[in-house]
DNA sequence: ATTCTACATTATAATAGTTCTAAACTGTTG
DNA sequence: CAACAGTTTAGAACTATTATAATGTAGAAT
């Protein structure tokens, strides 16, 4: 168990309670030296391994959610039957392995960036995200 | 009722019944000059307005399904809360207006083609895919 | 410190898109 | 035509996600 001071100061300034249950949550996503991706189910089955006190379905949804809405962690757009998140906010792309059922980050210096020369009249660009799908061999 | 012995032949050469059912899901998605965009719950909406021998909902899926994995079909990657799917099978990328969920066509002439410079090994990339999210300016 | 209140959590129900099931039906082949 | 495999169908089942409403709790006010 690390020091959670710094992720009771990051909830706070951003206006989410510390709680247990989202300090936990913190933990599990943001501990790691690398990021990752994941589900909801994904994040379920981790806090159910790291923590014997559970966490109700609905608060990691509300909490995965927050974190999302406070740009912690982004959304990838791919339809599965499921929403897949990713720990890693910086600008990149993705590959998905269809066999797999797998994301894998594309570092963003192995991508030429994407020009779009067309643009569509009282609207702006949110976002750029390019899926390259792969299957076996 | 257009001549439908195009859709038959189609239908048959790719191992699939031309059943009334599915000829009547050809000629409502086929049968326009320009290429669309939609979702299962709008193509159900457009048999019921085009015919009064109504399609069960499964056999509409089963179709669009089947349809998808001849190729006459896309599916494009976006998480909504349902697929969208699209009739231009030709390699081109989209807008996604998050204001108003709507699939927008980009030509492919106004994309530099993507480049990625890093490969998993022991895969072949099936597609690239842009996803070009627009909001209100 | 105790009380207060707005925000959070929770179990559960509800919802929505999609898939499954198994019986009835139909196109195709012999 | 008979037989069979593929197809359609209504409805049930399933799954991810969201809503509900009661209970709990963090932080501020007293």
């Amino acid at each position: 168990m690390l020091n959670n001071s710094h992720y009771i100061d990051k909830l706070r300034s951003s206006g989410l309670r510390p709680t247990k249950q989202r300090i936990k949550i913190c933990e599990i996503l943001f501990n790691t030296e690398k990021t990752f991706h994941f589900t909801i189910n994904d994040l379920v089955k981790k806090i159910s391994k790291a923590t014997n006190d559970k966490i109700s379905l609905a608060t990691v949804y509300n909490t995965v959610h927050a974190f999302k809405k406070k740009g912690y962690l982004k959304e990838i757009p791919i339809n599965s039957d499921q929403s897949y998140f990713d720990t890693n906010t910086s600008h990149h792309h993705h590959f998905y392995d269809e066999n797999q059922k797998d994301l894998i980050d594309i570092d963003d210096a192995d991508v030429e960036p994407v020009k779009i020369n067309t643009r569509i009249p009282g609207k702006k660009i949110k976002s750029v995200e390019v899926l390259v799908k792969v299957e076996d061999a």
